[in-house]
DNA sequence: CATGAATGAGGCTTCATTCAT
DNA sequence: GATGAATGAAGCCTCATTCAT
């Protein structure tokens, strides 16, 4: 059995992730986030010392939920070659977006909150760590595909790896920007079109 | 000569910026705008109805730079080949980066802002645009070099293009989760490598 | 044998007394009496009604301690004479002051509660009682000085005690405003010349 | 013209004193204080930093206030002998006291928070002050009466003139707890009794 | 136009108290 | 009896905005 107390922790962490996403860190109120948790107004004080840590509560959950799901991510990676392996890995990403997406302004709340929360240190770290994290399973790769003859060895590495990375999440930024394919932007195909591309890159010339 | 007017208004929307960046749109008060303007309190509602709106005013400011900015690395474009014109335009995006470098936390209270500002709608719709702004010269550049036998004709370059943008924009948030090459991270090396990358897979394989 | 009940019911009041004493009644919570006297927050109510009731008890115990000060203090004086009588007196109350010099401020806090607590009544009545009690015992003092021709009978006892009583009182306030002799202010030289000049009234002129 | 500035502040300070005396420091709001003073809930925090700088603020005022009381019964001392300036002093606190006397509470308030409020050692330093401030008119007093072999030279003026002043103190403590002499406590003729016994202390044994 | 004193809505937080276990 | 999780009333304070000067 889940202790209570989890599960009321998750609870209202869920319920400040839902607002957060909603309205904005600044416009969601503590008794916002009580009321749509269900509980009384003072307790959420018994799980959080306020605002700001639970905020910042929501994001390390955040930030937890990416690793897991990087770290599945890479057990997916089947024994193909480079280029499969890195088309894979990016599409469990896009799955990774696209199955948070209506929490996505929530990444903008926390990459914002890097300047501005008063954990912007404790947050700018942990956003390294998730991308360097990421970066690092993509680095494997593709130094595993140089090894086999299937990259070019010339590639810098480790300065392209936090381009792409970079530009994963970027998709994401401007898929959210766009409201989906409607509004003329497919983050499928435009995620499938920008590791073609990529990979075209690696690819050892002939 | 430009009138007072809008000299006042500059001013206010600088003294804006600077705290907004400094501080985060919600812990930054009118007041503390008047007085980093050296104005009075009730000044700056002369000039804006209020503080979304001069927020929004500040975005209108960056995005303008912005599109500035861009058209003018369009006119950098020599006639060269493509492959040295995505170099150079490249660079001159970074260029941009770098000098408004300590203003970058005020993009991410842009990007939030997408999501909770009451001027959401238009804020999106005026980075769709600078987006596709940018997007545009680079399609512009891709095609050329195609039809030049530069490129590769497969490329679908609607696609490719947000996500080389994208990334190129991701770059910059990655420094600033850095602080700078001190921390492991060379935005200059980073794009370079990344830019070459990208043209490694634009261009025609032979 | 104590009862449980009793134990436990003194054990919540030292507690009290303690952060009453440190932090003042409104800035001491309930949670810190609970955690001081090492019991669950819920067991005090068990016990007492409130935070106010258990002030209250804090005070009753208090005045029942002084009671019994004053008590034992008349029991002490040997046959002696009047002036003896008072000296001996006047020690044992600065010698009660002395004691609880670290609960003083909780006399302060008492005072204080005279005037806006709830159980103010009770509280000021309380007071009389106890002064009344310490100012008798000084009555008796004096008129049997005066029947031993010693005290001049010229004296209006009953006017002359409260004050002699509140002296010696704000004495031992003073000495809580300089934090002891260190800063200028020698209480038992002071309780001993003051004592000294009241005999000298006291006595009858030649 | 005394300017606005200053008015409105009194004006806060005195529905303040009025509200902390009336029901003490905790129990009065600062809304409270605001509708007392007849000004909006936020005017308060323009003229003081938050609710205990407030209550500084009255206590501030009242020892200016008790220090020019002070000072004015200083210059009301006639060339008379020393025991009629005695009286006149003792009888010109009376006075001072008696004046404010629905301010009694508040003393009390101003003694607990010498224990409690943030700023107790300001607080202590001023009762400190105030005290010594007193007393050196006495000390003065009976110094020129022993040069004047009027009273005794043995006594050690500095010892007993802290017992007569906390006496005084005292005495109108007592009167508060009597709630005037309907209830067995008459002032006056207690401060008299005890002024007199004092005198005839220090006098000059024949 | 410019100002800044005044305002009060609204938010965060504390904490005495209750009550189910 | 004992507990402590849960509660919501209540208070302090901030700050965007207004408006009289």
């Amino acid at each position: 059995m889940i202790s209570n107390q989890e599960t009321k922790k998750e609870q209202i962490i869920f319920a400040a992730m839902n607002l957060f996403a909603k309205k904005g860190f600044a416009k969601t109120s503590m008794a916002d986030i009580a009321i749509e948790a269900g509980i009384g107004k003072g307790t959420t004080y018994e799980y959080f010392k306020g605002k700001d840590q639970l905020f910042f509560a929501t994001f390390q959950w955040f930030v937890e939920q990416s690793e897991k799901d990087a770290d599945l991510s890479f057990k997916e990676l089947a024994p193909k070659n480079g280029s499969d392996k890195i088309r894979v890995f990016s599409k469990s990403i896009l799955n990774s977006i696209k199955e948070s997406e209506e929490f996505y302004p929530l990444v903008l709340e926390f990459w914002a909150a890097t300047s501005s929360s008063v954990y912007r240190d404790k947050m700018k770290q942990s956003f390294k760590d998730l991308y360097k994290r990421i970066g690092d399973i993509l680095v494997a790769i593709i130094k595993e595909g140089v090894e086999n003859n299937e990259f070019d060895p010339g590639i810098d590495i480790d300065s392209v790896v936090p381009g792409i990375v970079g530009a994963w999440d970027a998709i994401g930024l401007q898929a959210w920007f766009y409201d989906g394919p409607d509004d003329g932007f497919n983050m499928e195909k435009t995620m499938k079109s920008f590791t073609d591309l990529i990979i075209r890159g690696l690819l050892k010339k002939k």
